[in-house]
DNA sequence: ATTGGGGTTGGAAAA
DNA sequence: ATTTTCCAACCCCAA
């Protein structure tokens, strides 16, 4: 019989929290706490939505312990020095909290297991962020993260199917117990960082928090159980919905509102209710990718730069303070990129077609400007980015790392990606509200229309809306020279480092050079900027 | 595998 | 009403 603590920092969640439940295995009194210090759940870089989805999430955990009888501990502070005080003040005699696995919070969590062993508290840490435990796959793999996605996913086959969910919480036979002076105010974004707060707090759709995951994830099971009976497949020319409201999981994944083994499991049962067929592994290809730059970023506390990093490609990336403001306010004069930038900061999550259009555009295909910024863009403005998920999906993206440094595919058009993908440019209508008169045969490039038409349609370009702010065939032709050029530097040193086991696998791979196969891999998958592996 | 590019063609919108 | 322009819809090919 003990006093005992679960530490909230991922996992916002009571349903499938192994670690939870370890706080509450034959506890006495049990407390639950959730500590700001500053850089928790992404607070570090993080834009009003964010924030307010954070906020719902815990309001979300607060009400779900209060009809329990208890109530959310929220502290402000260093969680060393919160610890230090509640240990005595409680007389806490374990601490349990969910496992992070990326770098930045190792010595956070190292400072607090030490902590934990210099007061005599026990410390259960547990895994259910990730479907694996990072290290087993290291371990697995022979104490190095898979060099390529391939290998990753064939470790992953020699691990197994990840856990399944754990049982829900019982609350019964503990004490929880209700303070006397303290105060659950969680504190406001206005008070705890009033220069965070932008002008663009619009109603986004999104509520942060387990009730409202878990409503979604069900109608979202529904949706995919009936696209299972209908015949499931692929599609080929898809037509994203980009109009439509939020449907993706991914912030909840991020924050732990939902549980990813909870998804893994859920979507394998309902396919399987449905098919005698074997579950494609393109049903479960995103969760897949999120655990892969999970994994990966494990041990390299470089994986959000492009220096130092061993496996990012150095790539003379221009600087320019102009384009990039440009780019990140969603002024570059190309409609299609825009209307995606401000649909980002406006409601702080975009589809992954809008993910591949805007990195494109910033990095390899036309500004020729460093991952890394987009990285901090989207770190600060997506409900689902995480530090691991985005640094990867944005080297991705610019061909700086995986199989991806040696074969950089053609870059995206911004007019004509986006005509394909908003061909009624409804999507351009609503987020650049200056074009909704525009004709559509100018919508996505209006610098062409002629004089009358943008009179008519009262946006003047160059006045009302901008110019482009580069000539897109001649920057995009420019940038993949240069991006062939410094693949033709790195072919000319690569050595083959590992052959692969499967003869058929040889198609998918390109040698890597031994300072990126270290710590490097490859991957043939696409569709990598789904909302599900939260760029 | 998924894009852009080149070619062609038919048709719609602009002039 | 006629001409011009340009785009969607094909195809195939290259990367």
């Amino acid at each position: 019989m003990a006093v005992t603590v679960h530490w909230f920092r991922h996992g916002l969640r009571l349903h499938d929290n192994p670690s939870l439940l370890a706080a509450l295995e034959d506890a006495e009194e049990f407390y639950p706490v959730f500590i700001f210090d500053g850089e928790v759940a992404g607070t570090k870089i993080c834009g009003y939505n964010r924030w307010k989805f954070l906020h719902e999430c815990l309001q979300d955990l607060d009400n779900q312990l209060k009809e329990v009888g208890g109530r959310l501990y929220v502290f402000q502070g260093d969680p060393c020095e919160i610890f230090s005080t509640l240990f005595q003040e409680w007389g806490v005699k374990r601490l349990c909290f969910e496992q992070d696995p990326e770098p930045i919070w190792q010595p956070r969590d190292n400072a607090v297991k030490k902590l934990c062993e210099d007061n005599d508290v026990e410390w259960i840490e547990r895994i259910s962020h990730t479907l694996w435990n990072p290290k087993d796959v290291i371990n697995q793999n022979g104490g190095s993260p898979p060099v390529t996605y391939m290998i990753f996913r064939h470790v992953t086959d020699g691990l197994g199917p990840p856990d399944k969910p754990v049982n829900d919480p019982d609350f019964s036979s503990v004490k929880l117990p209700l303070p006397e002076k303290f105060q659950f105010e969680l504190p406001c974004l206005e008070k705890l960082a009033p220069e965070r707060v932008c002008e663009e707090k619009k109603i986004n759709g999104w509520i942060g928090g387990e009730k409202r995951g878990l409503e979604l994830f069900e109608s979202r099971i529904k949706v995919e159980q009936k696209a299972f009976k209908a015949g499931y497949c692929l599609p080929n020319q898809y037509q994203p919905d980009l109009l439509g409201p939020p449907m993706s999981l991914s912030p909840y994944l991020r924050f732990g509102c939902v549980s990813v083994r909870k998804f893994y499991w859920k979507i394998m049962e309902v396919f399987n209710e449905v098919s005698t067929e074997e579950p494609s592994y393109q049903l479960i290809a995103q969760l897949i990718w999120r655990e892969y730059f999970y994994t990966m970023s494990v041990g390299n506390d470089k994986y959000d730069q492009m220096k130092e990093n061993p496996i990012c490609l150095n790539i003379p990336w221009y600087e320019n303070e102009t384009h990039l403001k440009k780019w990140q306010e969603g002024e570059t004069g190309y409609p299609w990129i825009d209307a995606c930038m401000k649909q980002l900061k406006i409601e702080g999550w975009i589809h992954h077609v809008s993910r591949h259009a805007v990195s494109c555009f910033l990095t390899r295909g036309d500004l020729w400007i460093s991952w890394e910024e987009g990285f901090k863009m989207f770190l600060e403005h997506l409900l689902d980015a995480d530090w691991s998920i985005c640094a990867g999906n944005w080297m991705w993206i610019s061909s700086s790392a995986f199989e991806r440094a040696l074969q950089c595919p053609k870059c995206f058009c911004p007019v004509r990606y986006g005509r394909r993908m908003d061909p009624s440019g409804a999507y351009i209508r609503r987020y650049l509200p200056v074009l909704k008169d525009m004709p559509l045969r100018y919508l996505f490039e209006p610098w062409k229309a002629p004089k009358a038409v943008q009179e008519k349609a009262n946006c003047i370009v160059g006045k009302d809306y901008p110019l482009p702010i580069v000539n897109h065939k001649e920057a995009s032709k420019k940038n993949y020279e240069m991006m062939e050029e410094v693949v033709s530097c790195l072919k000319k040193c690569a050595i083959p480092h590992c052959a692969p086991s499967d003869e058929s696998e040889v198609r998918s791979f390109v040698w890597l050079p031994d300072h990126l196969a270290a710590g490097g891999r490859g991957c043939t998958a696409n569709d990598i900027c789904d909302g599900i592996a939260g760029m």
